[in-house]
DNA sequence: AAAATTTGACCTTT
DNA sequence: AAAGGTCAAATTTT
């Protein structure tokens, strides 16, 4: 593998760990947001107060009268989350965090030279989904990007979260996953010389129309193998290498030898590199 | 045809 | 009042 292939793996795996961080980051504050209710909080699936305001608006442009009473009663509406979960990264590569995004806005910033881009998740509508970002170049060469998530995603991202793992209960330490492109799965090995358990999933894995292989439809596979670390590497915390068989991109990860993983942790880990290499493949 | 982006007006916050 | 954030009609892309 090239320097610069393997160096622009660690960067993306340096997004990823920066994801799982920030989703660590909002869990918490989601549940300790639940457990002071004190704290002024707005539901994020509540949009009756929104969709009369939108109404009651663009009778008064039609007027173009303002009706200050009624803008005052419904001045509630407007209100910012004052306590809603931010969290922002620099990253050098803004497209592949793993969640759809619409953009809605781009404005001019004081004291920046690049205009700033506003993304809300694409599930708004279909799924109450009030996660927004806001993406930012930076002024320096390489550009990096200056990235700020606003709010937690509360939609079922289609691609990342129908992959359930099940984890050997033996002592191997390391996790295949395979699934195909299109359609279903069962419980199918992809070599059975690996020793480790294969997931299955709850429902259809959405078509991604991937280019790559025009000969067959629908057997494509990705795996990921996480393991510990050989000694030798450390303290590097994580090498993910990737390639290409026949209709197989594996992807291994390895997990400093020192240090505690959860399967959660890992879990996420899983799901963020099977979304960055399926974004590789259909890019 | 439907979905995504662009862009200026509109709204809130500072 | 100025700056930042959002809306939505027009436009472009898929």
């Amino acid at each position: 593998m090239k320097p610069e292939e393997i160096e622009s793996d660690l960067r993306s795996i340096d997004g990823v760990v920066g994801q799982i961080l920030g989703m660590f980051d909002n869990n918490l504050s989601i549940l300790s947001s639940s457990s002071f209710p004190e704290i002024p909080y707005i539901p994020i699936g509540d949009m009756k107060c929104l969709v009369s305001w939108d109404s009651q608006k663009s009778e008064d442009r039609d007027k173009t009268v303002k009706n200050v009473t009624q803008l005052k009663t419904k001045r509630g509406c407007y209100k910012r989350r004052k306590n809603a979960t931010t969290h922002t990264n620099i990253v050098s590569n803004p497209i592949d965090d793993g969640y759809a995004w619409r953009k809605y806005g781009q404005k001019s910033i004081l004291k920046a030279t690049h205009q700033r881009s506003y993304y809300r998740c694409t599930h708004k509508v279909d799924q109450g989904c009030e996660a927004t970002k806001q993406v930012q170049m930076t002024e320096d060469n390489p550009p990096n990007y200056k990235i700020t998530y606003n709010g937690h995603h509360t939609c079922k991202h289609l691609l990342r979260s129908q992959i359930i793992l099940d984890y050997p209960d033996t002592n191997d330490t390391s996790i295949i996953l395979n699934f195909e492109t299109n359609g279903f799965i069962q419980n199918k090995q992809i070599d059975p010389s690996l020793s480790s358990t294969i997931n299955k999933r709850k429902e259809g894995f959405p078509s991604l129309g991937l280019k790559h292989n025009q000969t067959s439809s629908s057997d494509h596979y990705l795996s990921v193998q996480v393991s510990k670390a050989p000694k030798d590497l450390e303290p590097v915390s994580m090498i993910s290498h990737a390639m290409d068989q026949e209709n197989m991109i594996s992807t291994e990860v390895y997990l400093p030898t020192s240090g505690t993983h959860g399967y959660d942790e890992i879990d996420d880990l899983i799901d963020n590199i099977v979304f960055s290499e399926l974004f590789k493949l259909c890019s």
